[in-house]
Formats: structure tokens, C-alpha cells, sequence
DNA sequence: TCCCTTTGTCCACTCAGTGGAAAAAGTAGG
DNA sequence: CCTACTTTTTCCACTGAGTGGACAAAGGGA
């Protein structure tokens, strides 16, 4: 099957589908109102876009006193693909045009394999969500990498718990897989872009989105455009110094934030608590499982172990540290808290606002929300489908 | 006199205006291959231009070889005044309409004096350059004042060294005593717009701009644009905690940067290393003047005093420390430092340097340039005079 | 003088976009 | 069923921004 082969061929035109995607009005006169268009000139450019087929006009609305409206919508068979690749796993949907998780499914993989494996793996992940028949195919896909990303190309650069996929042309490999158009980007980046689509984002212009899971990392909303900096390597926050002299990091300095707090580093600090003795609930668990991982300490804490808590504290107190500087630096409308540790909740969230509302300035956490991310995992694989649909719906 | 009573009354004709503003090309041809318009076009908007007077065409530039051009510029009769209100003095200068600064004046002064006192010394100030004959008024004023701006309606917000201003309609004031348009911004904002229109930056899209003096502050600058966060109050990095339960500080806090180093932090702890006679060259001079100030101690290390050369060193490593951490958040193509303590030279560069090459990110210091801006004390008038130009210069 | 280059002007034409009128298709009430 | 009123959509003449080609103006070099 031919999939989406016409782009919108002006602004309005991208402008209408950004519309009918953010599940905007859907008649004519509505779409009107929203657009600053007459509405001679709106009927000319729907009457284009139902022609290249990106939009169908099926049936008529319930009247509200006049002349009944056509329902306007994009095409119902586009398909997009959200990929999250993350450190320990992959993260794959299919959704419609307006973004809507038709199917997901994870998988653990480790990136450490490379790209050829990984990309075995999605396709077939890719393959499995077409069978389940939710999708005829593909007319484009995001990627979302745990590692900086020269944007423009679509390619991973120096990418430090990535071995092997450095300089990998990831969009044009998949792109070739897939036979789509394909957008490589940060996971942390797409997250924000997530949360801010379909999630406690909506309806803020800038804003903060901290992920913490295997590593930390922080998405930058500036004006409702994901700001990735001058090399792609903006948000990188896990290698600011939380502790001076603080434990040695891989990156080889002392100290780092996600040497003190990250999946990884409560894992081990869980551990060691439970080889110490600290705490009982923490070492009947290791016994059990042979290996702890956060979702342990999450699940300790919850069940009132004081040891978890005081990890997850002290963890949220560091972290809470560096947003602060982060919060008076950039003075953002909203922080998103997400990733992996999520499940340690409250507590963490707690420790982390009562730390940044004491080190910020007054001005900058007057009207500060500090919130936990709303869609969990699937915030990240949204964010790749927006990701693309924004190229897709935009002028050609 | 009537000053500039007409606006662009376009977008093209306020690209026409930057251009030839920025020193761009001068004749209708050279401007045509710049701004994407048929000749007969452009022909037409430079029409409009001359008739409302803002341009002017006068006389012919040298054949290239064929029909000889018109030189066409921006009304040399246009006058901006830039204004930038320090903590503990006053900048006042007058530019053209290429805001080349045609005279510039320094006043002490102190800011707690309120905005009555001080407005009175801006008005006296720009009497006496308009009565050295560079203006015969002025056409809009862009002023800078030592905290956050609401921007919009350029009204001070919660300034903390700057007791009395909060809420102070200052734009309106002096708007109303000018007689022209004024805008307001942060003085740190207004730094780097000076820097980028005329100094170090130019051509740099994300920038960061450190000054130093009474406080610290940081303007940010995406996309070629400053970005002043939610509430006005972003790159307020003075207060960013720099040593775990450091020095108290006037905000209630400990540790904070400014309280570790600043101008008025130098001053002390050079005072107290006289008291302490750790130096017998801050003594002499701290006999002499009766008390210190950052230029005694840049004096008495530019003569070798090791004692002053490590207050400054150990002053950029924290400065370095925090910016550090900025840099691989933001990954800034540039990092700018300028302000009252530029004249500690390079050994406060060295030191910043040092700290954010070690503990930054590869990625992000890899081709980051960390520089002494350029312009010095002109940098904050010439912003001001650009943040008011590109404000007249935009469409009505 | 002839030919070439560069700059600037003129003019007919295209096309995006507007706004008003009218048609289409309904509801509500008698 | 008929009338009055709404709302949605279509139709169409008109405006005005912008284009591109032809041409005039003004110079240089052989």
C-alpha cells in the first residue's frame, strides 16, 4: 500500500493539520474561527488537502439549529511509529494521526549491542504491531536515542552509555528499513515533547522536563520549541557537579549528579544498604531477586522501609539541588519530573521541592508548579510520533 | 523639532530598516540580492521609506562598471538614547541610527537613591549631550536598570538591590519626560544585546553573557534572541548555590555565587586581607583610600600581589564551577563574561576557563569559546540602544 | 562609435486572499 | 405543512501584493 505521499503545500495548510491532529474543531466554520482565514480562502485550502487525501471528509455532524457540518478529519489510515530506545529497553507504538496509542509494546534490549541489533529488534517489535493489525504501514516514524543527537542528520554523536552507535546514520538507516520518513532525536527530548502534547505540559511555553532513569537528563521547552542547543548536547544535566569531591562518575570527574542519584546509582546504594544490614526489607528482596533495581527500593519504600526512603530522599535532595539552579537560571513556567524513578513518587517529588523552593529565588518559584510527568512510558514514544508529524505537517 | 513619526508599515520595510541599520549594503540593487524581493518590488518599498523620511537618498556611489547607484541610508538626523542604570553608577549615551555611539557619559550614582533621584540625573545627563550639539532630541530611549523587568510593560519586578523601584512604571515615566518611546530591559540583557550587535558575538545564535560586577547576572540569548524566562527574572545565576553551606548571603541563603564572588564580595575580602596582613599592597592602598574596591585589587595584581591574584583565581574557580554547569545545560556556542570586573583580566578568564573545560562535557566545551567581552562599559548603552531601534524598527 | 555591464523604472500579469450575496440544510413554533 | 430564523457552505467579483520581462538610464572599455 502507497502510504502518505503528500506533504501540506503551504503554512495554512500545515497550520489546519497541526489542528485537526491537537484535536482541534473539525467543521469548516469552526477551522475557521481558530485560523484568521476568510472563509472562501479556508473551503480552497480543505478542498486541497481532501484531494491529496491527508484529510476526509466523512458524514455530517448533529445540527445545532442551522445547516449540519461536515466532519473534517485526517485521513484515518495514516500510521505513525513512536520509537524510545533507553538504556535497558525499547519502547514501540503505533498511533493515528492525531497521535492516539493504538498498540505499545516494550521490550528489554540492551544499547550497549549496537545499532544493528537494536534495529533487528524494532523492526521486528515494528513488524509484530502491524501483524496485531493495527497498522497497514508506516507513514513515518520517530526515534528517540539516550544520547545527544546532531539533529538536522539524525545522528548520534559521542554518545557516552552508547558504544558503537556514535556517528551511526540512524535516520537514514531506518529510514531505508521502514520505507518512511523517519526524525531521530534525544529520548529526554521527546519526553518533553510528550508531556507537553498529551500530557501536565499542555498550554506551557517554556518549561523544564527532568528524566531520570538509567542516567539524568533534562528536556528545554523555550516558546514551545524544543531548544537542543549548539551542539545537541543542551539538557545534559546528569554530569553537573552535585557533590564537590564528591563519588567518582565515568566521565571521569568526581562528584557528578548522576554518580549520587540515577537508576543506577540507587540500585547499588541499595545494595551496599542491604549488604550492610541497614535494612531488612532491602535484603530479603536482594535474596530473592539475586539484583536490586529502583523498582525495589520503590517498592521498600512504599511498604515503610526507613532505609529506601532515606536513599530516596537524599537522592531527591541532590537532584533538588541542581534544578534549583537550573529554576533560577532559567526561570521556566513549570518542571516535569519523569523517567524510570517515577515510581518513587511523592517521596522523591517531596524532597525535590521542598529543596528547590528553598534555594530559588522568590520570583523565579512564586507561580512554580514541580510535577510528575502524566503519561509514564508513553510519553516518550508520543513524543517521537509528534516529533514527526511536525516534519510530515509542515510545508514541503 | 518633530522626531520620527513614522514606523514601518511592513515587515519588508523593518528588514529594509535592520539591514541598512546593521551596516548592510546601500544601493536598491545590493539590497535586492539580500532580502528576497523582485527589484520592482523593493523599488516600491524604498519609496515608501523615503516618503516617511526614516531613509534618505543622497548622492551616487562610484560606478562598478555600469549605471551608478544610490546611496541610500537611514536619516542621519535620527537619534537614540542609551541608558544603563547601574548599582552604583549611571551610563548615558546618544547614537545614530547605525547606533554608532556619538558621545557617552558616566555618572556615580546610587540606585537606592529610587527612581525619582535617579530619572532626574538621566534627564540632566541627556541635556548635557544634547547640549554639546549631537542631538537635537531624541527618538526613542532604550533604558537598563540593575534587575528583573516585567517586560511588557517594562516595570521592574521585585528588584532586590533596588529597593523602591518595584513596580515603578518606569517606561511610562520616562517615556513622558523623553518625549519619545523607551523600552526597558534587565542591564544584563542589555549587555548582550550590546555584545552581539557590536562586540564578541556577532553571528553566535546561543550565547551566553556573564557579568560581573555589584552582582552577578547572565543574559541568554536562542535563536538571536534574549530570552527573559516566565516571570522576567531567568538568568538571575547570583543566588545559584556555589559552596554547600557557604557564606550567608543577603537573600537568607547560603553559599550563593554573589556571596562568594562579586564586586562587592572582592571588596570585602580584600579589606579583610589587608585587616589580616596577608598584603601589604592591599594595605597601603586600603591606607590610602580609606576602603577597597575590585579595581584596588585588580591594581594590586596587575603589580603581582599574591594575595590579590588568589582572591581572583579562587573567585573564577567558583564562577567557573557554576557556569560549568550552566554550559552543559544550555551548550551555549559562546560564553561571554564582561561587566565592572572585566579589569581583573586574565587571570579571572584563566581561572573561569580552566573549571568549565574540566568539568563540563566534551561536547559542549569542544569548540566553546570562553571570552572577555569587547565592548566594556558601551556594551549596556549600545544594547539599550538596539532593544529600542529593533523595537521602532519592527512593523506599527 | 559600438558593445557590454550595472542600476533603476515601468507595466502587464498572476495569484492569494477578502467580503458580501446567495444557496443549502437544518431547528422551532404555530 | 408552512413560516421564520440559524448555521454552514459555496460562489463570485474585487483588491492588492508580488513577479518577471522589457526597457531606459548611465557608465566603462576598445
Amino acid at each position: 500500500m502507497r502510504r502518505m505521499t503528500a506533504r501540506p503545500g503551504n503554512a495554512h495548510q500545515a497550520r489546519l493539520l497541526r489542528l485537526l491532529r491537537d484535536g482541534g474543531p473539525n467543521s469548516r466554520a469552526q477551522l475557521g474561527d481558530q485560523v484568521d482565514l476568510s472563509r472562501s480562502k479556508l473551503a480552497v485550502e480543505v478542498e486541497r488537502l481532501l484531494e491529496t487525501g491527508l484529510v476526509v471528509a466523512d458524514g455530517l455532524a448533529a445540527s445545532r439549529g442551522g445547516r449540519r457540518s461536515h466532519n473534517i478529519r485526517l485521513a484515518p489510515a495514516l500510521r505513525f511509529l513512536g520509537v524510545d530506545i533507553g538504556a535497558t529497553s525499547i519502547d514501540v507504538a503505533v498511533t493515528n494521526a492525531e497521535l492516539e496509542v493504538l498498540g505499545h509494546i516494550n521490550q528489554p534490549m540492551d544499547v550497549r549491542e549496537g545499532p544493528v541489533a537494536v534495529f533487528e529488534q524494532v523492526l521486528s517489535m515494528a513488524a509484530k504491531l502491524k501483524a496485531s493489525g493495527l497498522a497497514e504501514g508506516f507513514d513515518g516514524a520517530g526515534i528517540g536515542v539516550p544520547g545527544p543527537v546532531r539533529f538536522p542528520e539524525g545522528v548520534p554523536v559521542a554518545p557516552p552509555i552508547m558504544p558503537g552507535w556514535d556517528g551511526f546514520p540512524v535516520r537514514e538507516a531506518l529510514s531505508q528499513d521502514l520505507g518512511c520518513p523517519v526524525m531521530v532525536d534525544n529520548d529526554v527530548n521527546l519526553m518533553a515533547m510528550g508531556e507537553q502534547h498529551a500530557g501536565v505540559a499542555r498550554s506551557v511555553g517554556d518549561f523544564l522536563c527532568v528524566k531520570i532513569g538509567t542516567g539524568i537528563g533534562c528536556g528545554i521547552v523555550v516558546g514551545g520549541e524544543v531548544y537542543r542547543g549548539t551542539t545537541g548536547s543542551a539538557g545534559d544535566i546528569g554530569h553537573i557537579q552535585a557533590v564537590p569531591d564528591g563519588r567518582p562518575c565515568a566521565c571521569g570527574n568526581r562528584g557528578c549528579l548522576e554518580a549520587h542519584f540515577s537508576g543506577a546509582a540507587l540500585a547499588r546504594d541499595a545494595t551496599d544498604a542491604a549488604h550492610q544490614g541497614l535494612s531488612q526489607e532491602l535484603a530479603a528482596r536482594l535474596e530473592a531477586a539475586g539484583a536490586l533495581s529502583a523498582i525495589d527500593v520503590a517498592a521498600a519504600a512504599a511498604a515503610g522501609d526507613a532505609t529506601a526512603l532515606d536513599l530516596i530522599r537524599e537522592g531527591g535532595t541532590r537532584t533538588g539541588q541542581v534544578i534549583a539552579g537550573l529554576v533560577s537560571f532559567f526561570n521556566p513556567g513549570l518542571v516535569v519530573i519523569g523517567g524510570g524513578v517515577t515510581g518513587l513518587g511523592h517521596t522523591l517529588l517531596a524532597a525535590i521541592r521542598t529543596q528547590v523552593y528553598r534555594q530559588s529565588l522568590p520570583l523565579a518559584t512564586g507561580n512554580l508548579p514541580i510535577v510528575l510527568g502524566e503519561l509514564g512510558p508513553t510519553a516518550g514514544v508520543i513524543g517521537a510520533a509528534r516529533l514527526i508529524s511536525d516534519h510530515l505537517f509542515s510545508p514541503a
